[in-house]
DNA sequence: AATTTGATTTAGAATAATTCTAAACTATAT
DNA sequence: ATATAGTTTAGAATTATTCTAAATCAAATT
């Protein structure tokens, strides 16, 4: 896929204008990449697939535009065990598994409300606006289910 | 408090051992840091409390100690976002709830059971060994249930 | 008791992800 | 057309952490 999809190209420059930012051809760009390939990739991976469309891209420019796409609202940050910061453009509520194997990241959706019960666990004083739940192990291979 | 309790030197000594690694002054005056005041600190956090007590120990020997700790089971690392690891002697199950005012870190005990019913949410070729769970959010002053 | 062995500690250098800085560029509003 | 403000860019700076190599220490062996 070599553009964004119309829709994208809506909810990013609403999502964008929304924030008070402009969208730039280098923002796009770099959601489109994002929205490809969905393998949580690092700044750096991100900087390197995007320099292979658009070469006159800086290092810089690829954290800018991450950070405004976080800002506004269309990608998530994921950190796993001080790794390099990887970018997720999944907004459904999902958890992630990290393969100790491979170092890969997956996403993992969850039952409806169920995020909403672990704030349960919470006492009354603590106010929770996000949760976040990280398996770690690995995959066994050749079985499904 | 000033010396590891005789139970905590115990269980010190026995973990590093089975680890393969020596008891030494310097591990146990981390480990006896990280009991003393179980507020999630950061290795320079450790660094500086150790160093009142022990003035010659040295910033990699305390990364050291806490790696050693770590891997012989008795400390947990904390990572949240990126920001520097932490570190917690609480070897129960419990999640963790970050304060966005305050920066602070506070263990939450988790229901016995819990942290097994989550993994059920991964398909069955998901194999997990460990499960982290991290809220965000903030304290509400006065409000204790 | 002296010596070898291997682990540990230490200071300082190196690494690496990310942020900062300041200048150049762009687009929009005036 | 011009001014204004946001954006991009290269490169420097920052910072938590790891690495390196020498010094120290403790246990095991002679």
């Amino acid at each position: 896929m070599k553009t964004l999809k119309q829709m994208d190209r809506g909810a990013l420059s609403d999502a964008l204008d929304h924030a008070g930012q402009r969208t730039t051809p280098q923002r796009e760009m770099v959601f489109s990449i994002l929205l490809d390939e969905r393998n949580h990739p690092t700044a750096d991976e991100v900087y390197t697939r995007t320099k292979s469309r658009m070469p006159t891209i800086s290092m810089a420019t690829v954290y800018n535009c991450l950070e405004a796409l976080v800002t506004c609202g269309l990608v998530k940050q994921v950190n796993i065990e001080r790794e390099p910061t990887r970018y997720c453009p999944n907004l459904s509520p999902h958890a992630h598994f990290h393969c100790r194997e491979t170092g890969r990241v997956y996403d993992v959706p969850v039952p409806e409300g169920m995020m909403k019960d672990l704030v349960k666990v919470l006492p009354g004083n603590y106010s929770a606006d996000s949760v976040e739940l990280v398996f770690r192990g690995h995959l066994e291979k050749g079985k499904t289910k």
